[in-house]
RNA sequence: GCCGGUGUAGCUCAGUUGGCAGAGCAGACGAUUUGUAAUCGUCAGGUCGUGGGUUCAAUUCCCACCGCCGGCUCCA
């Protein structure tokens, strides 16, 4: 009988007997990577090491440490889960465990309608060890939909997700769970244990091990908040308990930098108990912060064409009803107030209003494009329990503008749009970029499906044109239009959605707006929402956490401590000060009322740019001892002069430091 | 809004199986005068998130509410 031929990675191939397992394979090439192997993939397929070789297929050996290795060692981690829970709470049903970024996690509805409590997580994660150490296989068998039904008679979840499959919804969805449209597979573990799933998985569960539960959440199900409410656990796997630990590290890290933590450290925000949940109140060096961030953006729109426009925080009802946002936000808005002529809301966005300046007189074609721009303070009635500090919050201030044009500006307005936004953003740091395109939900939306194609069209050749990487997702647009988000990347890797061009044929008309054409006719505009920073509190807050609180010097609240060795060189250390001052340096003196090494300190803590100081040398030579933020070593007897020159230049030209991962 | 957790001094956190509430840092005052990440001492600081209930007695036990944290849902 022939033998099989396989690819290996390398191009090379080679012949084995009939029959041949993944795991043979690997050992033929080696016990090390049998031994280091979780699965393997026959033409890029992920499956099983017990499957056999197929002839002519290009084979390769999945071990623990590749990204798809780690996401098997979860997802047969997320099975013990399971398992460990039906043992525990016999007549649990269990829902999905689908793996996710850094680990897992597992659905459960626990009989009696009880509720996991964190301590239940030391007692699963002890039977999830016992499971592993019994070193259960998991073996795959594969069933048509009607055995599937059977087998999981007495488990709601896992029967609709196989009759899913049969009514043909959700087929992505559903895949990943081992249901698809011939049949449905299963990991059977023992004989107490079988799951609905794709796999593949590790050969047993004796190859688990370097897990950590972290922590357990309400989660309804199929992600709809009309469905009931599942128990969910989260947990996370590597391969090994070094790299468990690493991951935990990580997290601490990404901890220490977070903006909340920061904002008190440096007292830069916070929300008072007493003002009410969602409402930050920033202090002086937040607001400092704040107000260089503002000036700048007020600056560059300033030289981009931009018209500066103010607008109320009220607006009567009406205008809402017009915009149609009382359709379909009204829940999201804060209570209506009732007054003698009518009813007003705190308005949730500026668009509508910005419309009614554009509508205050005719125009011509040859004011388009109009770019009407304001720090617009909106206010949102965010539900409560999707506060997230400065990030989410229910008032705050949009970099809003809307652009009318004419149809045949669209396209340019566009791609010029999407290099302001960038190079924006690059000002403060940012220089990854990647954009998300967002086309029109089925049952969402106004307007024609003509008018929407243009639009989503427009979009997508801009995004064409300006080479940024960018995906479809469909179905995520506003109601009255599609859009582009742009998302960057900060220093530890996270991506952040920050700024939106949204393109609006809605709001003209339904507001009406025209202009009349140079043949003399009247015209509709088209509108153009967009916002760089979104919004100016989240923005903050994402800089905060890229920078670790050490902003750049031309954002530092205070960019400059000058210390005297001694009191008696405190009249230099003002000098210096002073001269600094005189520039528009944010500087301030401490003097030696303590000991030189606890100010450094406190200045350190502040992550201060900057720290200078002053001893008799110093005075001697106008000079000044220069401690650089990050610098590897203090620099001594720096002229100020060119101290002062260094500086200005980094302030005035924007340098940015290159963040660092570790805060 | 839903699930879980949590709330003690400005901050970080101890503590009380129900019996007058503690530390470090920060703050004020005094001493110290210091060349690159914490000088010493003294003092002050709290209706133990809020409101009810049980009790001779509640920060502690029970109930409700509020805030915050982690998720879910939502995000114009």
């Amino acid at each position: 009988m022939a033998g099989v031929t396989v690819r290996l990675p390398d191009g090379s191939t080679k012949e084995f007997e009939p029959g041949t397992s993944a795991l043979q394979f690997a050992q033929s090439i080696g016990p090390r990577l049998a031994k280091a192997a979780v699965a393997a993939t026959f033409d890029g397929e992920p499956v099983d090491l017990s499957r056999t070789l197929p002839d002519g297929a290009e084979v390769t050996v999945v071990t623990a440490t590749t990204p798809l290795g780690r996401e098997i060692l979860r997802h047969s981690t997320a099975h013990v889960l399971a398992q460990a829970v039906l043992r525990l709470w016999p007549g649990a049903h269990f829902a999905i465990g689908p793996v996710i970024e850094d680990g897992f996690y597992y659905d459960f509805e626990l009989p009696g309608g009880v509720h996991f409590t964190d301590d239940d997580l030391d007692r699963i994660a002890t039977e999830m060890r016992a499971i592993m150490a019994e070193d259960q296989p998991f073996v795959r068998h594969e069933h048509s939909i009607a055995e599937g039904l059977e087998l999981f008679g007495d488990q709601p979840f896992k029967r609709e997700i196989i009759e899913a499959v049969g009514a043909g919804q959700d087929e992505v969805d559903v895949a990943a769970e081992g249901a698809g449209e011939h049949g449905v597979s299963t990991y059977w573990n023992s004989p107490a244990f079988t799951d609905l799933c794709r796999g593949p998985h590790v050969p047993s569960t004796g190859a688990l091990g370097h897990f950590a539960l972290m922590r357990v959440a309400g989660a309804y199900w199929r992600g709809d908040e009309k469905r009931q409410q599942l128990q969910r656990v989260y947990g996370t796997a590597w391969e090994t308990d070094e790299a468990v630990a690493e991951h935990l590290h990580r997290l601490a890290e990404a901890e220490k930098r977070d903006h909340r933590k920061l904002g008190v450290e440096l007292d830069l925000f916070s929300f008072p108990h007493e003002l009410g949940g969602g409402l930050a109140v920033w202090h002086p060096k937040g607001g400092i912060v704040r107000k260089l961030m503002e000036d700048y953006s007020r600056e560059r729109h300033a030289a981009g064409g931009y018209e500066f426009v103010v607008t109320p925080h009220l607006a009567n009802a009406n205008l809402f009803e017009t915009s149609g946002h009382l359709g379909f936000y009204k829940d999201g808005m804060y209570p209506p107030m009732e007054m003698d002529n009518g009813t007003y809301y705190p308005k949730p966005m500026n668009c509508p209003i910005h419309c009614l300046i554009y509508a205050s007189r005719q125009r011509s074609y040859r004011e388009l494009p109009l770019r009407l721009f304001e720090l617009g303070t909106v206010y949102r009635y965010e539900r409560a329990g999707t506060l997230h500090g400065l990030m989410r919050i229910r008032g705050f201030t949009q970099d809003d503008s809307h652009i009318y044009c004419t149809e045949d500006q669209l396209q340019e307005e566009i791609g010029s749009l999407l290099d302001f936004v960038m190079s924006v953003l690059t000002a403060f740091g940012f220089t990854e970029f990647t954009a998300n395109l967002s086309t029109k939900d089925p049952d969402k939306y106004v307007g024609s499906d003509e008018i929407w194609d243009k639009a989503t069209d427009a979009l997508r050749l801009a995004l064409d044109h300006s080479g940024l990487p960018y995906e479809t997702k469909e179905g995520d647009a506003a109601f009255y239009g599609p859009k582009i988000d742009i998302d960057v990347r900060d220093a530890i890797g996270r991506t952040w959605q920050l700024s939106t061009i949204q393109c609006d044929f809605n709001h003209p008309e339904r507001f009406g707006l025209e202009y009349v054409g140079a043949d003399n006719a009247r015209h509709r505009p088209i509108m153009l929402h967009r916002a760089l920073f979104g919004s100016i509190e989240r923005f903050f807050a994402i800089l905060v956490e890229h920078y670790a609180g050490a902003l750049p010097a031309w954002l530092s609240p205070e960019q400059v401590r000058v210390l005297g060795v001694r009191n008696d060189h405190q009249g230099y250390a003002e000098e210096v000060a002073a001269g600094l001052r005189g520039r528009g340096v944010r500087v301030s003196v401490d003097p030696a009322d303590e000991p030189l090494n606890a100010r450094i300190r406190r200045a350190k803590l502040e992550k201060l740019p900057y720290i200078l100081v002053v001893g008799d040398d110093d005075v001697a030579a106008g000079t000044v001892g220069v401690n650089r933020r990050g610098g590897e070593r203090p620099e001594r007897g720096v002229p100020l002069v060119d101290f002062t020159a260094a500086l200005q230049r980094e302030i005035d030209e924007r340098i940015v430091p290159e963040p660092v991962a570790d805060a």
